[in-house]
DNA sequence: TTAAAGTAGATGCATTTACATGTATGTATG
DNA sequence: CATACATACATGTAAATGCATCTACTTTAA
């Protein structure tokens, strides 16, 4: 994911395929992407040893409980968590499994549809939402805050809203 | 990953927890965390998608074999390798195995100590890791690049710069 | 020296992820 | 209505990852 090579690869791509040239990020484009690329995986990787030194789980299950929390009636189908989430499919299906297991949400029927599900969150998913997140949050702000000014925060928050 | 939930959360962190508070992030800087995971998320698996679609191996490889190209000769040490690129020694150590198998770097003895190893960059290492560029360049450009102006990428690789 | 502790790297095993595909149900078209 | 296609979700299998531990050395220091 680092690819701090684009001073020699912009060089030569101009070079050795200027005439059907796709385009070439800027040297500021690519340090961007490594940026984001690097921030990110600190980042986390900051925040999932915190969650593990806490003993919590995963904090992709964080993310579902909180999609879950926000719904109505703390139920949401599973292709919407999907959407809401970005997890894939099948990755999907298989952490509800696991959220399951623990008796962190409930599947059920729907009835509209034989096709769907309903995912719901129980009591015990609900307040280990709320554990995790005295975690995280403290976790967001050691690792993210605490290095950023307000308007740094703003900012990026901002740019980081163009990329979609 | 997802947390829109600062909202709620921060007026309760406040509420119950106000004595022995640890710190909160504020919404922006929450907002900044979350939209750092999913534009990451979003644009790596754009990219790995363009990768899989020029029959190109994961994006990851691409980050060892420039580290190489980078090197003096070559060739770095898997430890060297493991902090410049944040991979866990563990899973650099199946990754150099998965080059390896592809030819595209070699291991070799490191003689002036006997645990260390070096891990060469072949022919066929610099060769695919020029291959890779071509795509990953274009993907970065289409996929951050595009969605940005100069500046804003300026601004953004130099604020998450501070996220170190 | 030599035992203890540290470092570099590999690896067995369990968990998670990716990819492809399966099953069941729904919708659309002729 | 019958057939074709689409959608929602699950799952078998292979690959990648995380974790703990192992082996082989090196360094420290008694």
């Amino acid at each position: 994911m680092l690819a701090n090579g684009f001073k020699i690869d912009v060089i030569a791509s101009m070079n050795d395929f200027s005439e059907n040239a796709e385009p070439r990020p800027t040297p500021a484009v690519t340090q961007a992407w490594i940026g984001l690329m690097r921030a990110q995986r600190r980042v986390l990787s900051a925040i999932e040893a915190d969650f593990k030194k806490a003993g919590l789980p995963p904090l992709g299950w964080y993310d579902v409980l909180w999609e879950l929390v926000q719904a109505a009636d703390g139920k949401l189908r599973p292709f919407e968590i999907e959407s809401r989430t970005l997890l894939a499919q099948y990755n999907l299906s298989r952490l509800i499994d696991r959220l399951e297991r623990e008796g962190l949400v409930r599947r059920e029927a729907f009835d509209a549809d034989g096709r769907g599900r309903w995912v719901v969150i129980t009591d015990k998913g609900r307040a280990m939402r709320a554990r995790m997140w005295q975690v995280y949050s403290s976790s967001i702000e050691a690792h993210v805050g605490a290095k950023l000014s307000a308007d740094d925060a703003q900012q990026l928050a901002s740019l980081l809203t163009k990329l979609r």
